[in-house]
DNA sequence: TAGGAATGGGACCAAATAGTCCAGACAATC
DNA sequence: GATTGTCTGGACTATTTGGTCCCATTCCTA
C-alpha cells in the first residue's frame, strides 16, 4: 500500500516491463470505469475493452474479478494517499486547512458533485461483501485521517491549537464531514452540501484555535 | 412518498388485499436483502426466494428490476422519514437532539456499524446509474434535513438558538456528519467514528446556543 | 353464481458475464 | 541463438440472471 510503484504486482518470478504496463493499463481502466458505474455494475468486458486488452491478460494478471477489485482498492488507496500526502504533509496552519478544503471542493465541483470519493463509494459497496476489501479500505481511511491528525498535532505543538484539542477526533470528524459531504453532493448533483459540511468541520476545528481568527472560512 | 400505506401500488384497476400483501412482501424482502448485499449484488431470485413468491408475481407487480429498485427507494424513504418524523417532529431542545443522536448510535451499534444508512448506501450506488432513483433519494434527504431544520427553527424562535444560526446549514452539516459517520463506521465495523462525527456536529450546533450548557453531549 | 380479471406457480428462454483454454508471439537467461 | 517461461489473442464454455409465457387458481363484481 505504501509502495512507490502504484500498480505493484504480487510476487511472481520473472516479470517483464510489458507485463507491468499491461497490468497498470487494466487497473487504470478499472479505476476509471468503476468510479463512474460502481464496482458491481462494471463488467470484465467493459474493462477489457477500455484497457485494450484481452480476456487472457485479465486472467493472467488477476486470478478473478474479486482479486482485481482488491487490487483496485489498493491502487486507488495509494493514489488518494499520494495526492493527500502532497496536500497535507506540510500542513501547519488553519489557512492551510482552508486551502486543502478549497482544492477538494473545486475538484468535486468540476463534475457537479457527481461520482463522489472513490474510496467512500467502494467502502459502502464492498464493506458487506468482501471482508478483505473492507479491511484495506479501513486502513486507508485510517492513514488518510492520520495525515490530517498529524497536521493538527503540529498545529497544537506550535501553540496554534489549544491543548485540549483532540487531533484524532477532529480528524475523524473532518473525514466524516468530507465523506458525508461527498455523498450528499453526489445525491444532489450539487457541490453545495459538501461545502457546508466541510465548513462545519473547519468551524469546529477553528473553535479550538488559541486566538480564533475572524471568519476566513472561505 | 408521504403516503400512509408505505407500499402503495401504482394505479391499477382492480387490486385485491392479497395482491397488496404480496407486493409488500416483495418490497420487504428486497429492502432486507439489498440493505445487506447492496442493490446490484442482489438478484431477483434472491428476492423471490426470500419473499416466498414466484417470478410471475415479481413481474406482475413490477415491470422490471429497475422499477422494483425505484419502488424500494420510495419504500425505504417512507420508512426512514416515518421513523425520523417520530423522533424529530417535537424537537424543541438541545437535549432532544442528543436523544435523537443516542437512538441512532444505539441502533447502529447493534450491528457493529455494519450496513450503514439504507438511504446513503443506495445514494452512492444508484446516483450515477439511475437518474430517477437519484432524484427521489435527493428529495428524501431534503425532507429529512427539513425535519431537522424545522426543529432548529423552533429552537431559534423560542430563543434557545442565536438569531445568526442558520438552521438549514446546520441541518445539512448534521446530515453530512451522520452519513459520513455511517460510512466510516461501516468501513471500520465499529460505531465509534459515527459517534465522533455526530458529536462534532452537535458541538457545532451547541456553539449557537444562547446560553451554552456544560458539556452534556453524551 | 357465472364470467372475467387479478393472482400465482414454475418451467422455459435469451442475454449477459465470469471464467477456461490453447496456440503462438515475445522476452529473458544461458 | 536455443531454450524456457511470460505474455497475448481470441474463440469457447458454463453459469448466472433478468425476463417471458402459459396455465391454474383465487377473488371480485354484476
Amino acid at each position: 500500500m505504501s509502495d512507490e510503484q502504484v500498480a505493484a504486482p504480487t510476487n511472481r518470478r520473472r516479470i517483464s516491463q510489458r507485463g507491468i504496463a499491461t497490468r497498470e493499463r487494466i487497473l487504470e481502466a478499472a479505476n476509471r470505469l468503476m468510479l463512474v458505474r460502481g464496482v458491481n455494475a462494471t463488467t470484465l468486458d467493459d474493462i477489457r475493452e477500455a484497457s485494450q486488452t484481452s480476456k487472457s491478460q485479465l486472467y493472467h494478471h488477476f486470478a478473478d474479478k474479486q482479486e482485481l477489485v482488491r487490487a483496485l482498492v489498493n491502487y486507488r488507496g495509494a493514489l488518494v494517499l499520494q495526492r493527500e500526502r502532497a496536500g497535507l504533509e506540510r500542513l501547519r496552519s488553519f489557512s492551510g486547512l482552508i486551502r486543502w478544503r478549497n482544492a477538494l471542493v473545486q475538484a468535486n465541483s468540476l463534475n457537479n458533485g457527481k461520482y463522489g470519493c472513490g474510496l467512500g463509494s467502494m467502502a459502502l459497496e464492498l464493506s458487506d461483501q468482501d471482508e478483505q476489501a473492507r479491511s484495506s479500505l479501513s486502513e486507508t481511511f485510517a492513514a488518510w485521517e492520520k495525515l490530517i491528525s498529524d497536521g493538527l498535532h503540529r498545529m497544537r505543538d506550535s501553540g496554534l491549537l489549544r491543548q485540549d484539542a483532540d487531533p484524532e477526533k477532529l480528524a475523524t470528524g473532518l473525514m466524516a464531514a468530507l465523506q458525508g459531504g461527498y455523498l450528499l453532493a453526489n445525491a444532489a448533483h450539487d457541490v453545495a452540501p459538501m461545502e457546508v459540511a466541510l465548513d462545519m468541520a473547519l468551524e469546529h476545528i477553528r473553535s479550538f484555535l488559541v486566538q480564533p481568527a475572524g471568519e476566513p472560512t472561505r
